[in-house]
DNA sequence: CAACAGGGGACAC
DNA sequence: GTGTCCCCTGTT
């Protein structure tokens, strides 16, 4: 086990913000998060965070899934004072983090997000782990599914996606795998390209619209800048922001502004 | 039982 | 850019 002590860290904010899908609460102060094929079990009093899990996996993943080596004060600090409407937004999700997520798995998830609520999805992501990917047994000896590589879904049917009710969406699923599979998109040369360039490519990818885009960007591609604009975020920016949202003081850091925004609208 | 909405997107105009 | 369909599933 590993204890640290952390500034703008909350693991509850974290796991109702919605970025991951396969983070739950399974205690009090304890949560899982499944990512690729890693488990992890963690809890939380205050600011000190317990870590279950070797150190090696500490320090080569768990820090930079978690965004841990960047002071999340100076985002909650750019806030706008006379914002009134962002500043209690920051104030809201101030523990909140970019978690630095599985390309891959950000493009399947969000592909399955559309139209559909969060514990579907969660369930959708649970059938597909389940069926294809790889079963392993962490450290501390819990079984769990790894997320399915882009092989497995690729030799997968429509049908059999279907059975995991992806509905509609396995179509999207079943192509992008094996576009991927095939070389057709380079995951890797998306990780050196702009924002903007990145978000055009993945624009390309059957299923794929700006809102999708976005959140794979942004979760995916630890691109701070995306902005994903669903129905509630669509809501809140008429309601607060009628002349647009101050893009151009929050540039580079837009996509975390979006995050508080979001979870503000979902917990007030 | 029917209606409806849930973190959209494709496609045709 | 607007409208229409998609036709999924859980909830009301």
């Amino acid at each position: 086990m590993l204890t640290i002590e952390m500034d703008n860290f909350d693991l509850g904010q974290i796991c109702r913000s919605g970025q991951c899908f396969r983070m739950d609460q399974i205690g009090d102060d304890r949560y899982r998060v499944i990512a690729g094929d890693k488990y992890l079990e963690l809890t939380q009093e205050r600011g000190i965070v317990n870590f279950f899990c070797p150190e090696e996996d500490f320090i080569f993943f768990w820090i930079r899934y978690f965004d841990l080596d960047c002071d999340y004060s100076e985002y909650i600090n750019m806030i706008n004072p006379r914002d009134k409407y962002l500043t209690a937004a920051g104030e809201m999700g101030s523990g909140i983090r970019i978690l630095q997520q599985d390309l891959w798995e950000m493009i399947i998830s969000f592909l399955i997000s559309q139209q559909n609520n969060i514990t579907r999805i969660k369930k959708c992501i649970e059938n597909i782990s389940r069926e294809f990917g790889v079963r392993k047994t962490s450290s501390t000896g819990a079984e769990y599914y790894a997320f399915p590589t882009a092989e497995a879904l690729a030799l997968a049917t429509e049908e059999q996606l279907r059975e995991c009710n992806l509905g509609y969406r396995a179509k999207y699923v079943l192509d992008t795998a094996r576009k991927v599979c095939f070389g057709d998109i380079s995951l890797n040369s998306l990780h050196d390209m702009t924002y903007k360039a990145a978000r055009k490519e993945l624009l390309g990818l059957y299923g794929v619209g700006e809102k999708v885009a976005d959140c794979i960007c942004l979760f995916g591609l630890h691109q701070l800048d995306a902005f994903p604009v669903d129905t509630h975020i669509r809501q809140a920016l008429d309601a607060h922001y009628k002349r647009g949202f101050p893009n151009r003081r929050y540039k580079g850091c837009r996509g975390v502004m979006q995050q508080y925004i979001f979870y503000y609208e979902l917990m007030k």
